[in-house]
DNA sequence: GCAAAAGTGTTCATGATACACCCATGA
DNA sequence: TCATGGGTGTATCATGAACACTTTTGC
């Protein structure tokens, strides 16, 4: 049966954003290459779609080998297929972005080996890219702007417990731009999805600020899927 | 070169929700398949990408060969990838919508054979279609939804001339909901992008409408990129 | 006591919604 | 003259934007 499919010498493969909020800044993973073509250059993380895996699942595999983790929270936004994008043979490539929490216990582990080096760098710093790995970034990072404007998403990027001036940071981050504490606090507390935790934070040499959790239930059962932060 | 790509028998290809807006209704085309597998059932256009060609090069080609049309407004909006979706072997599919005015002088003129007979069909009233194409349209359905709220998209979908009556139907067809005329009217012309011709329809047995044009340099001008509509 | 961030309300402007009647035309 | 859709305005409500000072804590 399988002889039946037209047939060239091409390939797909997954590359991925992987956002991550660390001390007010929004960082993405890139790995310094170990192989031909673009050797020694930045990238991002990526690889190979194999044969008896979904795209959703090869996505989910690339993100655990490079950090151990699993149920990362991902989704796919685009496929690039430009004739020329990879100079050894078309590939079309898959977009995903990832977001997830830093800080803390969770440094990476990376298990696969074809970069040499892994490190969070900051999307304001970025280095020259391998491929079309710039543009790839672009439209991943447009992406989450929209996304985050309508769906709990920046939730993804705190640790369980946060405050809610670490909330308005991920959103100044990512949107660009300064927005008005007041506003912002009235306008979240009133969607009704934040939990007060009733705890302070520790080992502030300043005013402690109270804890919030993003109670998903409350959030599913009040909005199906639509919200407007 | 080429053969250092890691390899196995996978290919991509597009498929195209294309729809049209005819009479108040909201079609899509649909293909009637000449070759197994899924001979005999409905599916969506699409094909194999070729070696030589972009994805969007690809999908303009496969509205070409369909409709003999060309310059028809088209978005990527999801690739399909589960292992088991092509009966035949791993095939990727990369999914466009494509947008586009029916009615009067543009009949279908199909230049490919790959099916049986191409129609247009209600999408309210769409039979049983080929391989995962349900889930492929209904993910093109809710990007449009999407779109049409920030988006020009409406005008791709009317002739040049058009009444603000039919401007109107689009949307509840595509929101599938009713909506207020007069606020509808006022918000529309609030936004400064629609010509007012100083014409009048022709032809119909009641009171005629003026008629309008989307005046696309009044609104890149006005906003980059983005609106509310 | 001071530095640093937490926390808190009101006013105003704007946009969204609800709602009903007269007008022009062709048959 | 009647059937059909074209065309119009106002009042109310909800939401978003602007804006500054007091409180708590650790050092």
């Amino acid at each position: 049966m399988k002889e039946v499919l037209p047939q060239f010498n091409s390939t797909f493969s997954i590359d991925c954003v992987v956002f991550g909020f660390d001390e007010g800044e929004l960082k993405i993973l890139l790995i310094e290459r170990n192989e031909e073509p673009f050797k020694d250059w930045w990238a991002l993380p990526g690889n190979i779609v194999e044969e008896n895996e979904s795209l959703d699942q090869s996505a989910s595999r690339i993100l655990h080998e490079l950090t151990g983790l699993s149920n990362i929270y991902m989704e796919q936004y685009y496929t690039f297929g430009d004739v020329n994008r990879h100079p050894q043979g078309r590939v079309v490539s898959i977009a995903y972005y990832a977001l997830l929490r830093l800080g803390g216990d969770k440094a990476l582990k990376p298990i696969s080996s074809y970069a040499k080096k892994a490190n969070w760098i900051n999307v304001k710093d970025l280095p020259k890219l391998a491929f079309d790995h710039q543009k790839i970034f672009d439209k991943g990072l447009e992406k989450i702007k929209r996304r985050i404007k309508h769906q709990p998403i920046a939730f993804e990027l705190l640790p369980e417990k946060f405050t809610l001036t670490q909330l308005q940071n991920v959103y100044e981050v990512i949107l660009n731009k300064k927005l008005d504490k007041r506003n912002f606090r009235k306008k979240m507390l009133s969607f009704g999805v934040l939990k007060d935790l009733e705890e302070k934070q520790q080992g502030v040499s300043f005013r402690a600020a109270t804890l919030y959790k993003f109670d998903k239930r409350r959030y599913a059962k009040l909005f199906g899927k639509e919200i407007s932060f």
